[in-house]
DNA sequence: TATTGTTATACTCTATAACTATA
DNA sequence: TATAGTTATAGAGTATAACAATA
């Protein structure tokens, strides 16, 4: 036998890790963030702006979460001056959301603060592992329908 | 330049995708764990038990919640009969909290969903990717403190 | 009638603080 | 006084449903 993992035991999951060890990341990540001034949900939303402007209704399908939700993210981020609100003159029922340079700007804040992030989250690891995590994580986002860039 | 990441770019962050992947895990484990009536953080509890029993201010501290929290999970897992609160007769202020033979077979279920759910989130991975990011994902929750079987 | 965005509301998960019973 | 557990309450973050404007 070469694994470790007992019959009835969840550790070794990777699910069961995925979760715990996201929420760990994901609250380091919030911490830092709030530095600048955002959360993690809106550096979601920022990359997937910075990928494609679209539509508020449109994101909510991005991201996963709820129409009312991208408003709330949304109204953050104007006050933030990061995004612009721009009603289309075709269907003036749809809100195209745009980056401003702000945004921009702030995004790359948040690039930095998660690279700095990482390397303290893989400080364990060698560096091809490190390589070989990176490209897993990377291909199960992509089935999953997340952006990888 | 070997990599595809652009400098202000987020996707490709290994906190990043942790934290979105994480969520993503977790809700699915959670939908499938409903159908046992059990919920993510009552799988860690339990799990924690399965390696050793204790009182539920030590299962705060183990993990990483306020110490309400774990009167409530114990509440809940009570009413399933999963678990049972003995007095501790020497120092009557504590409440040891012992699996019950449900609580291991409940335990044994949420095992098997974790299984099947890593089946389908590591299927886009070959046998050598999956090995890789098994192994550092237990690295870095050793790291953190949790627990890796 | 259907769709986009918005508002109102409720639910889940968590933390903090006040309380009780024991020590 | 200090500790283990409990209760009450409040704060994020999310989803659902009803609504207004537009198609």
């Amino acid at each position: 036998m070469m694994g470790m993992n007992e019959e009835g035991s969840l550790t070794g999951n990777v699910g069961f890790l995925l979760g715990k060890l996201g929420q760990v990341a994901s609250n380091r990540f919030a911490e830092r963030l709030a530095a600048i001034g955002l959360r993690p949900r809106h550096c979601w939303l920022l990359e997937s702006l910075r990928a494609a402007p679209t539509n508020q209704l449109d994101l909510a399908r991005r991201l996963d979460v709820a129409p009312s939700v991208v408003v709330d993210m949304v109204d953050e981020l104007e006050r933030l001056e990061a995004v612009r609100r721009v009603r289309d003159t075709r269907d003036r029922r749809r809100q195209y959301v745009e980056l401003t340079a702000t945004g921009r700007t702030l995004l790359g804040r948040a690039a930095r603060v998660g690279r700095d992030l990482d390397v303290e989250l893989l400080a364990e690891l060698s560096a091809r592992q490190r390589t070989a995590l990176r490209d897993a994580l990377g291909v199960i986002a992509a089935a999953n329908g997340l952006p990888t860039g």
